[in-house]
DNA sequence: AAGTTTATTGACTCGTCAATCAACAAAAAA
DNA sequence: TTTTTTGTTGATTGACGAGTCAATAAACTT
């Protein structure tokens, strides 16, 4: 009993089932039929809605980095002065929303993604130079010249964070990680001032 | 014509062939046949020497993993003073031979391949155990109970480093990484100062 | 010389999985 | 009401790939 106006919702149900179960099993080793049957209908439709397995991945991948992009935008427009700002990326970086255990899993599966797919290292791209231009434009007015440099060493904190969360067992903390993020960032601040 | 005594010969072969396969392909997605072609021989040899394909995979993060292990041991006993020691670490971590895109290619595979096989988890765990007791060892001495955190964010930064050298296109700058570790180093302790 | 161990491969089995297709159902348009 | 569009799936195809096996050969042992 077809209901009108199912591709929107299938297509959602799709793209959380991917990032559920490439969390689960841990790689993308994941089959068209399992994410499917996660969203509750056959693998045929998954590849009526997508096409191919490949699409699945980015559509996915898009979702994660649309949600991450949200929510920073959302932490920035309440945030008040640069050392506000900066915190409001921080928090927003490693919110429970962001920084759970099936994001976080995704964000190392499409790191991998990326080495083989031109689009997905192209998204990630876009990914990286958003934050990048955000760490900088929020530590200019405290470090000048050297935001460049901070920003890019902050960033490369942040991935190593979420990589770090990956690796270690048991529940995420994002609290500590947007600790050490931000103790990092004050020490090199310190050190120009 | 069959040679005695090629066992050693052949898995050797067969694990740098395995680390060269994952770093061009760019995923674990690499069949037996492409790395034993690689490294010369059947694929049925090389399940004979190895018996599976994740024994070759866990060989291969052994060798890396024991190479990485060989040059700071390395760098280690050539260093004078803790100041020295750390930097020993650093310049081990982002040497060229283990700084190499193969190399970090196939780190990042390793991370996703520790999701799914506890042995590749152990193994990575135990290398990481090893970099916290170094760098621990060298830092208290300049910075006292403050060393533990130090190390910990120090080896997060480490990681998202090799983490943006996959991600990013270009040749791999060792150098430029180490700096950036540094920095971050000489931030933190000047803070504690 | 006969027997054993080591090296080596081509051919094969068996399972898995992405992608396609034919068919059916219901809503909307004509 | 016929036709078209949208939703849906079971069954099938076709490829690919891990692991096994039988067979062959050279060395080493007794």
């Amino acid at each position: 009993m077809p209901k009108l106006g199912m591709e929107p919702i299938r297509k959602e149900a799709l793209v959380k089932a991917t990032i559920v179960e490439i969390g689960r099993v841990g790689s993308l080793d994941v089959t068209v039929s399992q994410i499917a049957k996660r969203a509750g209908m056959s693998s045929a439709l998954a590849h009526h809605y997508f096409g191919s397995k490949e699409e699945m991945f980015l559509a996915a991948m898009r979702h994660i980095l649309t949600l991450y992009g949200a929510e920073v935008r959302g932490a920035l427009v309440a945030a008040e002065g640069p050392e506000g700002r900066i915190r409001a990326i921080l928090r927003a970086s490693f919110s429970p929303t962001n920084f759970r255990r099936e994001a976080v899993g995704a964000w190392l599966n499409f790191w991998v993604l990326s080495q083989s797919v031109p689009e997905a290292k192209r998204l990630l791209a876009v990914y990286q130079r958003r934050l990048r231009s955000n760490l900088v434009a929020a530590i200019r007015p405290l470090a000048g010249d050297r935001a460049g440099a901070i920003a890019e060493s902050l960033g490369a904190m942040i991935d190593g964070l979420y990589l770090r969360e990956v690796l270690k067992s048991g529940a995420p903390d994002g609290a500590a990680a947007a600790e050490l993020a931000l103790r990092h960032l004050e020490a090199e601040l310190a050190r120009g001032a």
